[in-house]
DNA sequence: ATTTTCTGTGAATCTGCTC
DNA sequence: AGAGCAGATTCACAGAAAA
């Protein structure tokens, strides 16, 4: 079963649910806290101000991103890249985004309890900014944690490695915090017994999950997937925790925290995704208790490219490879290309070539010497794969 | 067969190689640059200032960032390192790794080429200070890339999540900067014709690759295993290129340049070190020069206008071209130009326009009838470059 | 009804040379 | 320095359309 699958599996037995709304705050708790399961709409430091000092649990922050975008971007076939160009993500220099997010870590350290923790999710043009920032406000880091992204958007011009994560840093508010939540056994069962490990592996959100405007377009431009927050919550808070996101955005922080029996309390300034968001959380039923074990993909076996025997060291630049029955040669390069006179590419294109075919597996057509003859390259790939899924003992 | 037994074969195969030693610099290459393929042996920012500027092609720093033993960090200001001895503070030592981190960027900027680049790898335990920092300084980052351990030590207490990976980040010295090298075609062809991605697997280094003291110990706490060093430098290197790496350590950025035919120069203040890392380096046998060869990127191909392709008789005026699906339809005029109607352009031009693009790659949109069917115009082009590459050097 | 093909799209710091 | 232009460049899905 695939990651897709499991999660569609998931989303159609909690919507069979129909249990009581458990996150909805109670009469008594109402009137002590108003703001538990509200969207507070306008400036994010501003409304943090209502929310009493020691309030809140679990801080998950998606702030903009600062990505300094230039000018258009098009893809090989010519369609234009709708990118990120919304003036919440513009800042003046470095300095404004620093100030920036001084300003709203701070305001957030005020809320969270001396137990409670943060988590902020960003990419290479902010997150270290933000990573240094928090260690200078005295937020202590506990993890960073990577979300590999399954199916990334491209880099359409060849000029960059794929973008194919983003990463997140797990911090408790103070250095000495005691208390803080770590559901470390719920997580090992859900894992096969495994320890969860810092990179998680997610697809995008997209799809149904994705919420669109009445144009059918995409309505916000970084929503997350709620596998995601599925993943941090059942993680790091308990049911009845409550979890303040102040970069609400579709509500993707509340829909998670109200299916996994916990409140949440969101800060949003755009009136247009406050509106969806009530109505995506309104929808939402939570799971009954014995439903909230999480989701964890499936291991797969890691695919193993001829490249990384190369650089493996499995074989050496130089080598010469042939087939079964030494009609044809080739050159192994070091960057893991193959080379047949002055012909070069892959191990697959190479084998097509030298064989006049439109495609070749390389991996079975093409050997290499050993001591006990000929042998295909895929018994190397087998050695590197063992050596790449050994579990730690 | 074990990782361990499989690294060993790997330097034995390694070892039986006996090209001559590409690397080395030559006799006049060692007046000229006599700090090539050496040891700098000493504190970081002050050997540094015994290389010439602009005289690197690419830095791997893999700096220290055990924040908490102050005589382990290098820094700028001894006084001031002292102080913190005495009153350990976090805000005091962020701000002394900070100034550390900003000097040794500065002395490694100075002696970078204008298109030259930066790879520094770290934990979260600095990595967000050092990436900060050196946007600060005006580095501008390309990726950040994560290496993801596929044997990472677990967490012994269950209080975090496994700590499964480490973070890099490849930046350009400017914003603006032209020419860095990446080698994205051969990465591709490595990787079954698939972009790399910003996530890479790989061993930790153990066993035979990992340096023994006398008594058996690991020398080095932070040993890099030499295929993350593989992969770096075959991406954004070019055979003949300087790396330097500031933090030598033993030495590996050093083995593996010289085994990709690439030149290094180290600085390591511990002798210990020193003696392994030269030793080691003594010991490498770089690859055959056939194998160190890259894929030949399209771009750098000799340019050939599509007017050559009807002076050499290849297309004749009049000759009606296609796309792929007979959709558009031109004619070849005498002067290398397309007519489409009463319209006329370069095949670029005229691609663009009948689709109602901005832009269009002619060589792949043209057809032309062959007794094999409908081509791209492009195979034309590849005949008369084979031509011309046939010519006897 | 089922399978295959086509089209659209996602947090992106995404060209390089000549005149 | 800025404009002009040749020409190089994409992966994993989802959903629709076609076969």
């Amino acid at each position: 079963m695939s990651v897709l699958e499991l999660r569609s599996a998931r989303r159609a037995a909690v919507r069979r649910l129909d249990a009581p709304v458990a996150s909805a705050a109670s009469p008594v708790e109402a009137a002590d806290r108003p703001w538990l399961d509200q969207i507070l709409v306008g400036d994010c430091i501003a409304q943090l101000e209502k929310l009493p000092r020691h309030s809140v649990d679990l801080v998950f922050a998606d702030p903009p991103y600062n990505l300094q975008l230039g000018g258009d971007l098009v893809r090989p076939d010519q369609s234009k890249v709708d990118a990120v160009d919304d003036d919440w993500d513009r800042f003046e220099s470095f300095e404004a985004y620093d100030a920036f997010t001084r300003a709203w870590l701070l305001a957030v350290r005020r809320v969270l309890k001396p137990s409670g923790a943060l988590w902020v999710i960003g990419s290479y043009h902010n997150i270290f900014r933000v990573g240094a920032k928090l260690q200078d406000l005295g937020f202590w880091i506990l993890n960073d944690v990577v979300w590999r992204k399954a199916n990334p958007m491209p880099n359409f011009k060849g000029k960059r490695f794929t973008n194919a994560h983003e990463t997140l840093i797990w911090a408790s508010r103070d250095r000495e915090a005691k208390g803080v939540t770590f559901n470390y056994e719920a997580l090992k069962v859900g894992n096969d017994d495994l320890q969860v490990r810092s990179d998680w592996l997610f697809p995008l959100c997209t799809g149904s999950e994705r919420l669109k405007n009445a144009d059918g377009d995409k309505l916000h431009p970084t929503q997350k997937p709620e596998a995601l927050l599925w993943r941090i919550l059942t993680a790091t808070t308990k049911p009845g925790d409550v979890v303040l996101d102040p970069f609400f955005g579709t509500g993707t922080t509340g829909a998670v925290a109200k299916r996994l029996g916990r409140h949440f309390v969101g800060v949003e300034r755009e009136h247009a995704y406050v509106e969806h968001a009530r109505a995506r959380i309104d929808a939402v039923r939570p799971a009954p208790e014995e439903g909230l074990a999480g989701v964890t993909p499936k291991r797969s076996e890691p695919r193993v490219p001829f490249g990384s025997l190369v650089e493996a060291g499995l074989i050496a630049p130089g080598t010469r490879l042939t087939d079964a029955r030494r009609r044809h040669a080739a050159l192994v390069r070091a960057d893991g290309s193959l080379a047949v006179g002055p012909e070069s590419g892959s191990i697959h294109r190479m084998g097509a070539a030298v064989q006049g075919l439109e495609a070749c597996n390389g991996w079975t057509f093409w050997h290499v010497e050993t001591e006990g003859g000929l042998a295909p390259i895929d018994v190397l790939r087998q050695r590197i794969r063992s050596a790449l899924t050994a579990v730690p003992a």
